[in-house]
RNA sequence: GGAGGUGUCGCAUAGUGGCCUAGUGCGCCCGCCUGCUAAGCGGGUUGAGGUUUAAACCUCUCGCGAGUUCAAAUCUCGCCACCUCCGCCA
């Protein structure tokens, strides 16, 4: 949600930003509405409730008549200030309803336009030639076989489409990557959490996951629970309805979980392997800072991201999101996309996203600095998504032979190379 | 899953329909006093929204929500959280 005095003080620059966008401004228009009906039937509620409460301090002491009088006369403003108290509730959730479908106001330093129009910030490593080295790459399915490491087949047969087993050095590798990213992350100031991976609504709404990706969740009917897409979500309502104190921030959380995602609307996309799937293990970074703080805190959080990145050695570049393909909460978006050999292309292994004060006004987190309370800057930062990170590493470290090289920072926990089952 | 209990200002507690504009203690903040410190004395100390140049003031907030009543921390109902016991179970 953002600041409500934004429509009245500045209205044209959430227009702006809608427009950036490319959604509509009417929205606007609507809102400014419903915040004047809800200002107004708040004074008339005051006003009323103002004059009933004096009223009701004379009865005690008033006698005879005048004490009946007193008591018609309030028992009548009764029932004003419950029509007045009911009209100030629906204004305000009329008003609650509409902001809380407004998306954050796209920060005007992202990239205008839609999924396409990002800009590349910068691009490390370079994606070897596979064609010079004299053979053609498998990839992260066959190599995933050979080295008794991805069985997508069981996955199907036991949970469905889009489901796998981790098996052997498979599940080694994803253990050594989590255990290797949250001490880097502990190192770095982050405090490690396991969080849990099923919240109640208010979690999930107020991270901004019930607005427009509401199709991709996965809902539990008989106990009102949600399944996180990212433990973004619990880290976020871990501090709601607190006060944090200034001078402890940024806080900072690596939390390692579960993410569960339906994928809907993403049929016959991604469809091989397990680049596009119902669950997977993260590794997730989430900062609360004060708002002035949160623009560099998101430079922070994709430096991490990079030496991440740099430690397993993959080739990657860094984009910068355009405010189209924004998410309801960011007001900008950073994404490291690594090099998928056997797709000749770019693909998204981590995000870090700014979300201002979005999240904290709806989670209600607010900061105690000198000049009272405010609400909180929450950002989010992917450190390690394990199955992507593992199609990366298994087809760019590949051999001739399906062996598979890996990183210095993974010797200690799986050797050199994981070599192909017998 | 069953039975019982509890939920009040940072913490502890008082409060069983109007004198609650929520008292008291501790903690914390400011001041006074004082070789220093402590003690003592005085004042302040939930948060949100609003009116106003300001000072002040108004409304809401006793786990959350509904209800009864002219009037609710207080009575009724529902929900939530926590505690104790029983059952079940990694």
């Amino acid at each position: 949600m953002i600041d409500p005095r934004i429509l009245r003080e500045d209205p044209d620059a959430v227009r702006a930003a809608q427009r950036r966008r490319g959604e509509s401004a009417d929205i606007v228009d609507e809102l400014i509405a419903a915040d004047e009906q809800r200002r107004s039937s708040i004074a008339t509620f005051e006003a009323v409730r103002g004059e009933q409460k004096n009223l009701g301090k004379l009865i005690p002491k008033a006698q005879g008549d005048e004490k009946t009088e007193l008591l018609a006369r309030t028992k009548e403003l009764s029932q004003q200030v419950k029509d007045a108290e009911a009209a100030q509730t629906q204004a305000a959730d009329t008003f609650d309803q509409l902001m809380k479908q407004l998306p954050n106001l796209a920060s005007a330093d992202a990239p205008q336009g839609g999924e396409d129009d990002f800009v590349v910030l910068d691009t490390v490593g370079t994606p070897r030639d596979f064609a010079a080295e004299g053979f053609e790459p498998r990839d992260h399915l066959e190599l995933g076989t050979m080295l008794g490491a991805i069985d997508t087949e069981r996955g199907a047969k036991v949970s469905g489409a889009r489901f796998y087993y981790l098996t052997g050095v498979g599940a080694q590798l994803e253990l050594a990557l989590t255990q290797v990213a949250m001490s880097k992350a502990a190192a770095w100031g982050f405090t490690p959490m396991i969080p849990p991976a099923l919240v109640k609504p208010r979690a999930m709404e107020g991270t901004g996951f019930l607005g427009q990706a509401a199709d991709d969740v996965y809902y539990l009917e008989k106990d009102d629970l949600y399944l996180v897409g990212t433990s973004e979500v619990p880290l976020a309502a871990y501090h709601s309805d607190e006060i944090l104190e200034a001078s402890l921030l940024p806080k900072r959380y690596a939390a390692f979980s579960p993410c569960y995602r339906r994928e809907a609307g993403s049929y016959g996309k991604d469809t091989r392997g397990i680049f596009r799937v119902h669950w997977f293990d993260k590794v997730e970074m989430f900062v609360y800072t004060t708002l002035d703080q949160a623009a560099a805190e998101h430079e922070r959080l994709l430096g991490w991201e990079r030496d991440w990145l740099d430690a397993l050695e993959l080739p990657y570049r860094v984009i910068d999101v355009a405010s189209g393909d924004l998410g309801l909460s960011a007001i900008r978006k950073f994404d490291c996309e690594a090099w998928i050999p056997t797709q000749g292309k770019y693909r998204e292994v981590s995000s870090a996203s700014n979300c201002t004060e979005f999240q904290s006004r709806r989670l209600d987190i607010r900061v105690r600095g000198e000049d009272g309370t405010a609400p909180a800057a929450t950002l989010n930062g992917t450190l390690c998504a394990m199955t992507r990170t593992i199609i990366a590493l298994l087809e760019n470290g590949q051999q001739a032979d399906g062996s598979v090289r890996l990183p210095a920072v993974l010797h200690p926990y799986l050797g050199e190379v994981l070599r192909p089952l017998a």
